[in-house]
DNA sequence: ATTTCGGTCCGA
DNA sequence: TCGGACCGAAAT
């Protein structure tokens, strides 16, 4: 598979591992080559969390086309850290020899004082902490002989501009205590007490906080610069007031987003509204060094805080006293169990005794240093009378140390759980899941806006994201209760037959699937239910029937189904196949559907359906091509796997120089392979096509001329079927009663829509020539909302002069960037979306009684 | 929890 | 090259 890698001010690059059991490691040599930064100095980030080697993309979810954020460390900091671990051993040495302890100086700072209540940037996670400053301090590290000179401690610290305009301190800490070797230094230049009275210059740089955390009972040593804390946060913002570019503090976990986490600063882009909350898109900072995480999203499940900016002393006014002095309620955090909910009262294997789940007496409760998993010291058999000093292991942790494996034994005992096999299934397009969504809703009858017939992708996954068939490997999309919105022609099924503008389609079941799989051999009967049921359910007739049902001439009144064809039919049905991928061939209508005993001998469930769209079937002459469409990246991908393998094989026989000059050859092209490989391919089917074509549409325009000439939509421009052919009305239906006029209601109603007087004329037109039937008839085809497949309610009348329901219209320019027309794509950019009330007038007027729209 | 007209690897 | 085995994801 591959995935994005992202390097500030670079384009994302594909990246193309081998699969997702690949390890970080392994991704890391990948990324050296490709943007030469050291393994070690790579700092790689995915959904807000640091990747660490031995981990694989499985491990943290890592999915295809995912982007990772690559960071280079620098190498100073790199070097700065060895030598600080250098400087650490010979502290150790040092601290051996004499036990040395720091002096520290206290200082006035201008910008907090003692006792104030700040927030502390954790400096791992980056998540800000509740505390409070217990002591100013100097910063034994610093050397202050350099400084001396320089102004003294009158001099202000101008909080904003150290805190935006700070270098970052070469001077990386590591932790809250402070080695005795910088402190020995420390004293011996300055010699602690006389130190005090000299004056300093108290800078970001030099000056320390000591700070107590509210919830940390022991009192640990904690240093902070200047940086790493400000005042307390207590100013909430309702989510109502959010706005976007503003940056803010709120509650976020990392592992688990649906959870109370810890609190982070957050720059909103987006603010979302949701059934019951709010979703929030933007960028979250994490880490110390407030590494940016774009495009997250964060569910609103708890406060929202105001960011405090530090007042000097000098500037505090009693009334900003006064506010300060009070303490916040305490935010909070996340939960310590999941499984319990940190529920004390309830017992819970997670977080009390592994054994008895009592939470009791957890002192006594000794931790697992493999699974961590916690045991009574009683609990356990025999139970252990006093704690070990060294590691513990639970029994399912301990390995007998004679319980070795033999030389050359084949396999290492497996962590289990999860597949039994060794296969490494997490390869190529088999297990990907959705990198889009379609707007449209899961139950849309009828065409996805955006999407034309002859559309044509790859992947069955793609056709989930673009919402035209959203299940990965189900034939039927549907509802029992509703009906089938799509449909694949896959070739699947061994009783379909296709004829193009009429197919059979086989229901789904009566195959046993046990063993994870998901296709077999019919092993039972069929049952009309789940997606069988949904499909029989758009047939236009009454209700459904264990019987099956027949529409008979009705059959366009059905609901309408998205179908499309796989390249899999090429091997049995080729003439109406793509040559490749998958394509969308347009709606669809259920004639008639029944149960019936299939090549098998069990009983399967058919379905005749035929052709309902205005767009001329994808294997006309006159239909548009469409280039097939892959996943983002993915030829890319492709193209670098090929690449690799050559270089690969290259490197094996590097001593057949001929070999290697052909694979340069072909390496030289190497972005179209893909294109080269369908060119080949071409001129054989090409022919094959052609003849196809012929014939097809010979035969089409036999049946049309074998049949009536007389079709009633055929002046219909666009919206004509194209193969009205057997489908149309008999002309039989199509007697009598001209003499029906328009009540003058009527025909006012249809005057006052200035904005549809060429479609009215048309169907006045029909209205004088056939009859009140066929102008009822043709209303409704005229204003039929392509997108939901009914007459339009709520119509909007565009100025490229279609109508669509204005609920499918907002719901279309949803769905797509660019705001144009769904019929003809025109831009509608400008146009201001309102109902067309005399057409909704004139609708209303002239279908009064009419059972026309099932909506 | 169940179902599924994909997709890929691996061995014959 | 072909067929068998079987994996995740999405929707119901």
């Amino acid at each position: 598979m591959h995935v994005r890698v992202r390097m500030f001010g670079k384009p994302d690059t594909i990246v193309v591992v081998e699969s997702k059991l690949t390890k970080l490691q392994q991704f890391r040599r990948i990324i050296k080559e490709k943007f030469d930064v050291e393994p070690k100095l790579q700092r790689l980030f995915y959904g807000g969390k640091l990747l660490e080697d031995g981990y694989t993309f499985h491990d943290y979810n890592i999915k295809l086309n995912d982007v990772i954020q690559l960071i280079a460390v620098p190498q100073t900091v790199e070097s700065e850290d060895e030598k600080k671990s250098l400087n650490n051993l010979e502290q150790v040495k040092e601290s051996n020899l004499e036990q040395k302890t720091i002096v520290y100086t206290d200082v006035t700072s201008t910008v907090y004082a003692v006792g104030d209540l700040v927030d502390i940037k954790d400096r791992e996670q980056g998540a800000w902490l509740e505390g409070k400053i217990v002591r100013i301090v100097l910063d034994p590290k610093v050397n202050y002989e350099n400084e001396q000179n320089k102004e003294d401690l009158n001099s202000t610290l101008d909080s904003e501009n150290d805190l935006e305009n700070k270098p970052p301190s070469n001077i990386s800490e590591q932790s809250n205590t402070q080695k005795t070797g910088i402190a020995k230094y420390f004293t011996k230049q300055t010699n602690g007490k006389r130190f005090k009275e000299k004056t300093v210059k108290v800078t970001a740089e030099n000056v320390l906080y000591k700070v107590q955390l509210d919830d940390d009972e022991e009192d640990s040593e904690l240093f902070c610069k200047l940086k790493e804390i400000r005042p307390r946060a207590r100013h909430e913002i309702d989510v109502k007031d959010l706005k976007p570019g503003q940056k803010v503090m709120i509650n976020h976990n990392t592992d688990e987003p649906l959870e109370k986490g810890y609190w982070y600063d957050f720059k909103v882009d987006e603010i979302k509204k949701l059934r019951t909350s709010y979703e929030i898109v933007g960028t979250l900072y994490l880490g110390q060094d407030s590494v940016p995480q774009n495009d997250t999203k964060v569910k609103i499940h708890d406060k929202i805080f105001a960011i405090e900016e530090p007042v000097p002393l000098e500037k505090r006014t009693e009334d900003y006293l006064k506010s300060i002095q009070e303490t916040p309620a305490p935010r909070s955090k996340p939960m310590n169990c999941l499984k319990c909910r940190d529920n004390e009262e309830e017992p819970c294997k997670e977080c009390g005794c592994y054994l008895c789940a009592q939470k009791n007496d957890p002192d006594k409760i000794i931790l697992c240093d493999e699974c961590h998993n916690g045991y009574h010291m009683v609990c356990l058999n025999p139970p252990l009378t006093e704690l070990p000093d060294d590691d513990w292991y639970c029994p399912s942790c301990k390995r007998d140390p004679n319980d070795v494996i033999a030389p050359g034994a084949s396999k290492q005992a497996k962590k289990s759980n999860t597949s039994k096999t060794n296969r490494d299934w997490g390869r190529g397009m088999a297990c990907v899941g959705k990198t889009k969504t379609c707007p449209m809703p899961l139950n849309h009858f009828g065409p996805i806006p955006g999407i034309e017939v002859g559309m044509c992708w790859r992947f069955r996954i793609q056709l989930s994201e673009s919402g035209v068939h959203r299940p990965p490997v189900s034939g039927i999309h549907g509802r029992d209760i509703e009906g089938a919105y799509s449909i694949v022609l896959s070739g699947g099924y061994e009783d379909d037959v296709d004829n193009g503008y009429e197919f059979t389609y086989t229901g789904s079941g009566g195959r046993n699937l046990s063993g994870n799989k998901r296709t077999a051999e019919q092993s039972c009967d069929q049952t009309l239910t789940r997606e069988n049921k949904a499909l029989a359910r758009n047939c236009a007739v009454d209700k459904v029937s264990e019987d099956g049902g027949d529409a008979g001439d009705d059959w366009r009144r059905g609901k309408p189904v998205r179908v499309v064809r796989s390249c899999k039919m090429l091997k049995h049905f080729p003439k109406y196949a793509p040559k490749e991928g998958i394509r969308y061939d347009g709606i669809y209508k259920v004639v008639k559907y029944y149960p019936e005993k299939g090549l098998s001998g069990y009983i399967v469930w058919k379905y005749l359906l035929r052709r309902d769209d205005p767009s001329p079937a994808p294997w006309e002459p006159e239909a548009k091509k469409y280039n097939i469409v892959y996943p983002d990246g993915y030829l890319e991908a492709e193209a670098e796997k090929k690449a690799l393998k050559e270089k690969a094989t290259n490197s094996k026989k590097s001593s057949k120089r001929a070999k290697r000059n052909e694979s340069t050859s072909s390496e030289t092209d190497s972005s179209p392979v893909v294109k080269k490989r369908k060119v080949q391919k071409t001129p054989q089917n090409g022919k094959v096509r052609k003849k196809q074509c012929l014939s097809d549409s010979s035969e089409s325009s036999s049946e049309i001329e074998k049949l009536t000439s007389k079709d009633t939509n055929a002046k219909q421009k666009n919206r004509k079927s194209v193969i009205p052919s057997i489908f149309t009305k008999s002309p039989k239906n199509k007697k009598d009663k001209a003499e029906e006029p328009l009540s003058a209601e009527e025909k006012d109603s249809v005057l006052a829509d200035t904005l549809n007087t060429k479609l009215w004329g048309e169907c006045l037109d029909v209205c004088e020539k056939q009859g009140k039937k066929e102008f009822i008839e043709h209303v409704t085809q005229v204003f039929l909302c392509i997108i939901c497949q009914d007459v339009a309610v709520n119509p909007v009348t565009t100025p490229c002069s279609h109508n669509f329901c204005i609920g499918c219209l907002k719901l279309a320019f949803k769905s797509s960037e660019s705001q144009s027309c769904p019929c003809c794509r025109q831009s509608l950019a400008k146009m201001e979306v309102q109902v067309n009330e005399q057409l909704k007038k004139a609708l209303q007027t002239i279908l009064k009684g009419y059972d026309v729209g099932k909506k």
